[in-house]
DNA sequence: CTTGAAAAAACGCGAGC
DNA sequence: GCTCGCGTTTTTTCAAG
């Protein structure tokens, strides 16, 4: 059902490293014709295997300059759908993780300031079933890429 | 230089929640003709602001189910800079912050399996300036998501 | 400086093979 | 998976606010 071969993989390194490509050119690239190039997309769009397609913006620039990593503690044990829930509606959640060891999840924030990432974690902190947090903030971002193409999976 | 108004923030809203929406869909929810809205768009990449478009990628269906954050401790005093430079050649590494408090770095890698993992992390360990590293495996994700158009910035 | 309208060129998308 | 053809879109040029 999920058969993605070679030339899957190559149309999709075409299209993180630009969404907008048309389909002619990614047929250049792959060795289709344009129709054929479209149809393995729209099957990997159906798939679920491509989820979408999507802006790359310059954080600073829309003012989200600030940003930080949070260890959550909760209270008893929880379910990961119940921390989802309980973070959906913070903004400043741009991802969150259930983890080994000992916090439960890890939250990662996003604020255009460090006031108003202060107020974030006011927020954050005042979520029912969270116990305690530990920020960790960022200096600077070093890197930030899609994962590579494949390797040795 | 990087005047951003209104009418640009809602483009990149539409660009971001569907980077390949043609200039006219866009136009038609902005209230902009198409050729106006592009003139804007190819602004915004002039600028920096929009950095490019990508195609959202399930990992597990390329086979990219595991991953983890990992605090790096550096020996002595390391320049960002040269933490960027060990990092990048490192294809796992899917992003990297240097950070308040205790560690220099959180590194944020993503691999095919458990093994992989190891094998990565070995790697990342084996880094000259690299101290000692604590590792937090991600159980699953809960959220992952663009920043908010913009709120209180 | 930005917009809207109209031109040619390129692209998307279905049918047929 | 490829070719063909039609309708739509993109993109450039031009004139106006």
């Amino acid at each position: 059902m999920l058969r993605v071969d070679t030339i899957d993989h190559r149309i999709i390194s075409c299209l993180v490293s630009n969404a907008r490509s048309s389909y002619a050119e990614i047929g250049a690239a792959v060795g289709l014709s344009a129709p054929a190039v479209k149809r393995r997309v729209d099957r990997l769009l159906d798939t679920g295997v491509l989820q979408g397609f999507t802006a790359v913006v310059d954080p600073e620039a829309l003012g989200w300059g600030t940003e930080a990593f949070v260890e959550v503690h909760c209270r008893g044990n929880v379910a990961p759908g119940e921390i989802k829930a309980n973070l959906e509606p913070l903004p400043e959640v741009v991802a969150a993780y259930t983890v080994s060891g000992a916090a439960d999840a890890i939250v990662h924030l996003r604020a255009s300031d460090i006031h108003h990432l202060e107020t974030a974690l006011e927020r954050l902190r005042s979520v029912e079933i969270i116990d305690r947090t530990v920020s960790t903030v960022v200096l600077s971002r070093l890197l930030e890429r899609p994962p590579a193409p494949d390797q040795q999976a």
